[in-house]
DNA sequence: TTTTGAATTTAGGTTTATCTAAATATATTT
DNA sequence: AAATATATTTAGATAAACCTAAATTCAAAA
């Protein structure tokens, strides 16, 4: 069963699942699918009631869009194979992290079971990828951990950074610039309660952070 | 400016390169390219009027097709491609030699000068992928060897046997079975004159082996 | 509650890479 | 050299994934 996607198709899910997560959506807009796939709105309903009809999303006329079971199932799939092409890239073949996803993003629709298989096994089963997003398992399952956002943390607490929120090229570069990427520890010093200005230890230096940076970091706190 | 082809456009040009070296055509024939490409030779015809157009073949109607320098340049690209996630595929995720093919024919279209040139600097500028056929350079040039057929050679000589001509399912099992894989050195013990069939030695062990499986065998002999 | 405006869908094209069937060119045989 | 067979090209269609412009639906404001 399960037959073969096209490569726009799995652009559509993955996209449709990103906007259900990342976003407060509970029915994701066309409009919303159109401004992320750089397509018209008309573009969109023809492939999503294609989508429909092979039952890997819902389509409620004028209301949105949301997956399946199965939709879901096929959107982690290509994202565990374009993140561990990340962890792949950036660590064997020397890529920056900021570097990479243009090449993921034609990877992942690369179609054979073996090879991420294979490439799982070689990278030794990551859990993250480079960016610190979780990479799915081969059943598509997440095993979760940095759920809570840095700016919800208080002074004295101290843990890692998971993964980033916003990943446009400007947020990239910051979190660059202050050694605030993936998998850094950190405490916090101190936290303003007026503006939500933090002031943070990693790497054994300080660093000052706006409530905006602190609200695009995942982070798991030590307990 | 060397605009980006299509994956379509990259497989037919593939396609008339191995027909202009493999096979005996000074120009190709438009129904041995449709029987390459699963296609119909109308199809053929459309497309190759539309790589004549671009400049990455020449078309002479009801004559034959050939490449262009240009043309020839750009399937050199996908073939280095191909091959070097071929040996990828073998030396690091542990995929037998015969099953690579079909991963390589998709990973060779992905588009990323970086992502190549990384590959090859990781492998360690191999020469040759997992069957022998020699990886063409970043300029797409290939430094040559392997160009003497077993059958041509005669009792007495020893040398490397280096790729194979033929690379049907079938062939490629009785070089597993028979240990005559590219890398192997060999001598040749006799050769029957009457039908060529030949005895050699290789692992220490002996084999016979008749004039059509010699015949599609490239070898190098010492000198 | 009617109006108005934004979001969405429908209708009708376009492009790419195919196809089938018919027409034409080349090659081979008689 | 004419007849026939085979290879190739032309003409006209189709499916996928887009697009523009027009029509429709829903929701928010008057």
């Amino acid at each position: 069963m399960t037959k073969k996607l096209s490569l726009s198709e799995e652009n559509y899910l993955k996209a449709i699942y990103f906007l259900l997560r990342n976003n407060e959506y509970d029915l994701v807009p066309t409009t919303e699918l159109a401004g992320r796939l750089n397509a018209k709105a008309s573009s969109i309903t023809d492939m999503v009631r294609k989508l429909d009809q092979k039952k890997l999303v819902r389509h409620r006329p004028y209301k949105g869009i949301d997956l399946t079971e199965e939709g879901e199932r096929n959107a982690m799939k290509v994202i565990r194979k374009h993140r561990l092409w990340e962890v792949f890239l950036v660590e064997y073949l020397g890529f920056g992290w900021e570097e990479v996803h243009d090449v993921a993003e034609q990877l992942e629709h690369i179609q054979s079971d073996k090879l991420v298989d294979r490439l799982d096994d070689f990278l030794g089963y990551p859990a993250y990828d480079p960016h610190g997003d979780p990479i799915p398992d081969a059943n598509g399952k997440i095993r979760n951990a940095y759920t809570e956002l840095m700016s919800d943390c208080d002074a004295g607490q101290q843990g890692m950074i998971g993964r980033i929120k916003d990943s446009s090229a400007d947020f990239l570069r910051l979190i660059e610039e202050r050694d605030l990427r993936p998998n850094t520890r950190f405490r916090i010093i101190s936290k303003e309660p007026y503006d939500g200005i933090m002031e943070l230890e990693r790497n054994s230096k300080r660093v000052t952070i706006s409530e905006k940076v602190a609200s695009n970091l995942f982070v798991k706190i030590d307990r």
